[in-house]
This record gives C-alpha cells, structure tokens and sequence, in this order.
DNA sequence: AGCATTGCCGCAAACGTTTGTTGTGTAAAA
DNA sequence: TTTTACACAACAAACGTTTGCGGCAATGCT
C-alpha cells in the first residue's frame, strides 16, 4: 500500500499541488470552501505529510541529538526522559546515542550527528574527552551544542549542570547540623569538573563550620572499589558517611549491609542521587536531589533558546533540595 | 556556513553530478582516475550525503520506532541499549518514544512512528492495550512490528519475550530443590499474559514436585503495596519469598530490611530480574535472568529477518538461567 | 575500412514538499 | 463603462539524491 501525498489529493480534487498545500496550513490564499473540502478529503485518505520531504525542502530537519555515557543509568535516563517529552511538545524527535564513556565512541556519534543533520545536540563528556574541537565544528555549522552534567571546563559553551556547589553545602551542613565528627566522604573521578566541585564545596564547608572535624576523603571508580575501601574503612567507626553518586552510594551500602549496622544509630549516611536508589532502602537514605528530570528540563529551554538566536553563552546550574531519608 | 553537496563537487570538478555520485558509490561506469579526484575533493570537503535527500529518493528512511512504558527502568533501558547498537551497526537510526504505559499515549506514539515514516517498530504493550488495531495497520503498511515484553496474547504478531515459562519454573525449582515448604510468591498485574504465563508455571511447579507444599500467591501492582503486603504477611513466618519482577523485589527487600531480617537464614528469597537491583543487596539476591539486553538482540534479529522477507511470525522467548546470590 | 563492442560519462526524471510569482475571474470604485 | 483591486488558484523552481537511458569516442574484430 502506497501512502497518500499532496499529489494524490490535487489529482482526486482536479486542484494543483500547491493549493493541496497551503490548504492544509491553511494559508488565506485559499477559500473556505475549498479548505474544507481539501481537509475532509486528506482526513479520509490518512494524509500524513514526509517528513523527508519536508526537511529536504526546508533545510531543517527537527532531530535533536542526544549522547549520553550509557542509557541504563537513572540519572541519564530521567534527563532523556524529561527531553524526549518536551521534543514531543515541541514536535522535534530525538536521537539518542550512547558514548559508553569513551571519547572514541563520542566522537564518532559525533558524526552521526553531522551526518544526520541534527538541529541541535545535547551532549554529556565522556570521562577522558579533553578536546572540544569535534563540538566547536558542530557551532561553526550553526547547529547549538548544549552540554549537561559532565561539562567542559574551558570554553564558551552552553552548559546546564546539577548545582554540584550547592549539593555538597548542602550535605556537608545536613552531617554537621547533626554534630558528627569523624566524617567519610566517597567520591568519584577526581579528573572531572563535577567531582573537583563538589570535593571543593564539601571540604569548605566543613572547614567553616567547624574546627574539630577529622574528615577523610575518598576518590572511587566504581561501586565494587567504594564497597571495598568500606569494608576497610567502617572498622574505624566513622559517625557519617557521604556519598557523591549512586554508583558509590550503592558500595557503601552493601558494605553496610554485610555489616548488619544499624543505621542511623551506628552511622549515617547522606548521598547526592537522583532519588531512586536512596528509597531502595530501609531506612530510606537521606540525600541532596539532583533531578536528571528536572536537567532535561533545563537543558531543553537553554536549547530552544539557542534555536531563537540567543547566542548569549548560559552556563545554568540547577538547584537542589535536601530530601530527608531516615538515614540521619 | 553551508555543506557540500554532490552538485557543488560537481561543478568545482567540471563533472556531472550523476558522475560524483556513482563515483562515491563506487560504481564500475567511472573510471579510477576519475574516481580518485572526487573522493580526495569529497574528504577535503568532507562530503556528508543529505541523509533527508536519500530517503526521500529511496522511499525508504532507516529509522526504528521503539516504545516502551518507561524508558527509566534498568529492563527497558538495557533492552533499548541492545536495539541501538544493532541499529548502529546497521546504518540504522532510532526513535525512542515513551507510553507512560498509557494506551493514549501508545497510541500517539504510533501515529507519530508512521508520520516518521519508520523502517519497523519494536513495542511493549501497555498494560490495558487491548485493541491492536495500530498495530494492524501498521502492518499493512509493511512496515514490520515486533512486540518485546508485554506482548499481544491473541492475533498472529512477531513477539519475542523473556521465557516466562522458563523462568517462573526455575525459581520455583529453586525453592524447592531448598525445601522450602511455606512459600510467599509476588506476581504483578494479573491481567498481563507475561504475568499470567509466571503464575501457571509457577504454581504448575510447586504442585508437581511437592504435596505439601503451602503455596500463597499475592498480585500486586506497586512496589509499594508489595512493601505493604510483606509487613503484614512476613508475620507469619514464610520460609521463602518469590518475586516477579524488580519493582516488586525492591518493595519486599525494604519490608525485610524495616525487621532486620537476616537473609537466608530468617527467610530465602528470589527473584526473576535484569540483574542490577538483586545485587545492590547484601547477600545478593539470587536471581532468575531475564536479560534486556539479549532480548534487545533478539529483537533486532527479529526484526531484520522481516525486512529481508521473511514473512514467517515469529514467536521467540529468550532463555533464563539462575544466578546464584547468597539469598537462597 | 566498416562494424560492433566497450568504457566512460552526461541528461533528465523522480522522490514530496514549500513558496515566490503569475494568472485568472469577479466585484468594487472611478 | 473603464479602471483598480482583490480573492483565489495554478505554475514552476528548488531542496539533494539516485538511476535508467542514451551518447560519444576509442578500441577490437572481420
């Protein structure tokens, strides 16, 4: 079965294309009875406008890219989720790529991009990418980048990032307003902007606020490392725990499990999460939301307003909230 | 700044643009001497064919649909991981939308797919999809549909699904083969086939292999009101908990944590799983897998298969195998 | 030399739209 | 009545490819 074009419809109603056309749009050149009789016609046969055509003629075609390090990832997913949605909003669809954390793989949907004509990326680094050059051809073409989460630290880009500042003051006060003392705290990839922040913001405000806290900080690559360097480290009876992601999160837990400690009286623990993982538990953890939703949200406005020739340089950082588990 | 096109190659080389183009495809009518000037000023160029322009000429544009409920669940997420590697590899592009498990909004979803004029579509029925007309149409359109997860249970479509049968009946030889007499089995909406299959074999499995077997089945259709149902029925003491699915899994584990029960002693628990949320716990969960992942492959494989032809309906389940925790 | 064959390349149509321009016929203004 | 205006619709070019067909020169064969 052959689907329905314009061309199909001029010839049933003896009326050239273009007139099919600017009907359809409802243009003021064509009359209202022609109109109706145009659209009742299309209704009938399922007109369905190629898009192909369309994009072709247009020079646009209505596809944001999307890379991501893997898909199978709360965070991101609730950030595709939240752009998937308003894409459909705004009739844009979506491509989706995943990078697998390496730059090689980044890069290459890079192209696919270029290749595919993408209106607009969004774009989270892999963990060794260095070199923006791949990006920067991309604004040369006119075609906005918006990056998230993992961001480059140089350059004039547009970013949307979780407050990685905020989310660790915010942590770090949550531990002190309880009094602990002896504080351990997880975090990741110490190569990357977003755990130079956060370890930043964590250690200063711990500083501030008080002299006599022995806090001990931790740089892990995985959830099997943090559950390790837990399994050593809880023999020394630390009183709180900090955790920068859910990957971490997730050791730590399950060298607290093993333990049998009884949380929040042996210990407590706080976590930056989206908020999925931290209810998995009894009780439920407490921690700092960085909604990848709420990113997504973001991101998209920061992008459709590159589209509307902003070409003011954003750099946005979402805000955070403290969620209260049972966990402190 | 504008891209090359296959024109501009043309007249910067004096050549016809018919010539450019069997050149870059390396058609036997052009000469290599030709040949090896096109492509060297193509790469210089760096020549990207309008993908928009081909499909309009072909008829044919490489993109997949793929809709599922959520595209934030680990099953899903790792099914579609799958789908766009094949897809990638295959020149292939995807369009990933989400049903909110919603049947309106499956329903959008398809006509969206067929505006876009999509190569073959992967789907997971929403839990009240009833009605496949959609789907049939999409079919005489030729465009190919194979149904993953939740699944038509009438009409001749392609499916391919995790082996509920398979699955459901090696946790409960699990259990048994622990002699476990008391048995707690959590299973979801009981109007899904997927759910349906579990249960039959479950309970199929506990009648044969035992008589004095004292088998409770619950549906529920949160992780929420499993956690719920646990609370209550854990008080009386059954000696093993079967879950269907991760979502009830994670409501069961945190009334087992909110009463400290020590896993296997106390009680034995499994449950049929993708495999991330059985081990965030300590002792891991053991597990009967049911791999997004593969059935991602399976789908793809699946869906190839219809466009060379083949016309044969295809109804695969992917095999399971038990992974040991240390719950059981 | 005459003829057919072959190697190489260009012409032009087609895919389905959009849109600037042009061409009607009719009604209002002069 | 002639002019002016306007409402409505058709024409045609363009977006960037692919591909059947036809053309022309050089070569091979009798």
């Amino acid at each position: 079965m052959t689907s329905t074009t314009l061309k199909k419809i001029a010839e049933v109603l003896g009326l050239s294309i273009s007139t099919i056309s600017r009907a359809l749009k409802n243009h003021p050149d064509i009359s209202d009875k022609t109109k109706q009789k145009i659209v009742e016609l299309a209704n009938a046969l399922e007109y369905e406008p190629n898009v192909n055509a369309i994009h072709l003629r247009n020079k646009s075609n209505n596809v944001f890219g999307i890379i991501v390090p893997s898909i199978s990832n709360y965070f991101y997913d609730s950030f595709i989720a939240a752009v998937e949605e308003e894409s459909r909003k705004n009739n844009y669809s979506l491509m989706i790529l995943q990078s697998g954390d390496k730059t090689d793989a980044e890069i290459q949907n890079i192209k696919l991009c270029r290749q595919n004509r993408i209106t607009g990326l969004f774009s989270c680094l892999s963990t060794d990418t260095k070199n923006y050059e791949a990006y920067s051809k991309l604004k040369e073409l006119n075609i906005p980048v918006i990056f998230f989460d993992k961001v480059p630290e140089e350059g004039n880009f547009n970013k949307v990032t979780v407050g990685d500042t905020l989310a660790a003051t915010l942590a770090a006060k949550a531990i002190l307003s309880k009094n602990k003392k002896n504080i351990l705290a997880f975090f990741g990839n110490e190569n990357l902007s977003i755990t130079k922040k956060r370890v930043a913001a964590f250690k200063q405000t711990c500083n501030e606020n008080s002299e006599e806290i022995k806090l001990k900080i931790l740089h892990v690559s995985s959830s099997l490392e943090a559950e390790n360097m837990a399994d050593k480290l809880l023999l020394k009876k630390p009183d709180a725990i900090f955790c920068m992601s859910d990957e971490i999160l997730t050791g730590v837990m399950k060298s607290v499990l093993k333990k049998r400690l009884n949380i929040p009286y042996d210990l407590s623990i706080i976590a930056i999460s989206n908020g999925y993982i931290p209810k998995l538990y009894y009780p439920e953890i407490t921690y700092v939301e960085t909604s990848g939703y709420k990113l997504g949200k973001l991101a998209f406005s920061s992008m459709l307003a590159c589209l509307n020739g902003s070409t003011f340089i954003q750099e946005i950082a979402a805000d955070s909230i403290l969620v209260e588990g049972g966990s402190m």
